[in-house]
DNA sequence: GCGATAATTTTTGCATACAAAATTCGTCTG
DNA sequence: CAGACGAATTTTGTATGCAAAAATTATCGC
């Protein structure tokens, strides 16, 4: 099926080592183990990997067209430095992909997913009133892909998946402040009800309004930490 | 720049064998010079391309990557051999993905590209007035990707792009059927109209519905397709 | 003669080898 | 001492070689 061709989730077994070897990239990238901007040193690679460079390089070559590298000509690859009109545009793309899946998932989800759903919702819950940011996230996550998956359609959920590979690094260790979480949840809250009721539009308007919100948490989290980096950056200037 | 990582078009002057071929095996695809399902005999490809298995390999990655061949475990390479189910979903995330761009291409268009988007349009009346389909389909696509550039988002553009490249080899060889085309027209001078008076909303609106109609008209003609197929195999067994 | 099985050939997947380009380092000059 | 030039090293890009898996052909049994 077109839609499996890229595969996000391990393979199996012992599939080929091409395969094997673009998962572990792709997880290593996407958990900012290589930092962004940061050179892939094909030697060093294939010795963290234990392979040699042939299926290293197919794989490189994969992630490229994925969006998770750069390729230089003659340079090697480099794990992609998203500018800000990068975020800006791929979330804004992606706004647009949720909005899609969760105008679709209210025609078509079954009432085992939509529960399955309510329940990660109360989990999520439960992990916002502990303040457990890391199952807060990996709950959000959940819930965002079940809506996904809901809407039917394998290749939405391998775009939308591509996409978000390339902001997963960017909100690996990002840090809600409190009132914007709160609004966030608020939010799935909102989703939540449109998708009981079975109401597309509102909760393709909610879901675009949602990744908006996010887009921009990113971003002014993003300017903080620029303005760290610069501040700590010109006070060891000073020191020297 | 993120979204330039998948060069679609030629890649200029000598740079690396690998993207060449790409690009090459990428137009053989589209053009319907390996039909779909067809086998990527590397060996045969190496001859063809003039080029050693190494590079061929890394870009039969890439093109896996972009969803244009599936990759079979030990067995090579083949041209994807999209399903009805396939088309369906792709038209819609493409539906989804077109009408967002009219509804950004409204709000950031300039009259420069509004002026010569609208020079493209009388040209593909021309075209359509002739009756002369390859110019007419030229210029209908070289208007869509134009309202796609207007709208200034260059993941939104790349996004895009991949999926049609998938779709591209149904199109090729598509001949429309009078009154549908008139239908399309009529869309268009739609299309022009919104855009001119900068009704995003309006935009995106016509766009979806011209995506299902042309997602319908190709998913028909492909079961016309399929039948004619049948009926000549069927003939075929019976001379036998 | 037909089907199943075994030998042969082909093809893929991976590792290595070699050439060209880029980087690094040292040296030299002003 | 700074900067530029050039040799040495590293690193990338491509070609080739080898082993395992698949496809093909031939052979055998029925």
């Amino acid at each position: 099926m077109t839609a499996d061709i890229i595969s996000l989730t391990p393979p199996k077994g012992h599939a080929t080592l091409h395969d094997q070897v673009a998962h572990q990239l792709r997880q290593m990238l996407v958990e900012n183990r290589i930092a962004p901007g940061a050179k892939l040193n094909e030697r060093e690679l294939c010795g963290v990997l234990n392979v040699s460079r042939t299926p290293l390089r197919e794989a490189i070559k994969m992630l490229a067209a994925e969006g998770l590298v750069d390729l230089l000509p003659n340079r090697g690859a480099i794990a992609v430095m998203l500018t800000e009109a990068d975020i800006f545009n791929t979330f804004e793309v992606m706004a647009g992909l949720e909005s899609q899946s969760g105008t679709l998932a209210a025609q078509r989800i079954t009432e085992a997913e939509l529960s399955e759903i309510k329940a990660k919702h109360f989990e999520m819950l439960a992990a916002y009133t502990r303040r457990d940011l890391p199952a807060y996230y990996r709950l959000n996550a959940q819930i965002h892909l079940a809506i996904n998956a809901a809407a039917k359609n394998p290749v939405l959920t391998t775009t939308y998946s591509q996409l978000n590979a390339r902001l997963q690094a960017l909100r690996f260790r990002s840090n809600q402040n409190e009132e914007k979480w709160q609004a966030a949840v608020q939010e799935h809250e909102q989703m939540l009800s449109a998708l009981s009721r079975r109401d597309g539009p509102a909760l393709g308007a909610i879901l675009l309004a949602h990744l908006v919100h996010k887009r921009d948490t990113v971003l002014a989290q993003r300017r903080d930490a620029a303005l760290a980096q610069n501040s700590s950056l010109a006070s060891e200037a000073s020191q020297a």
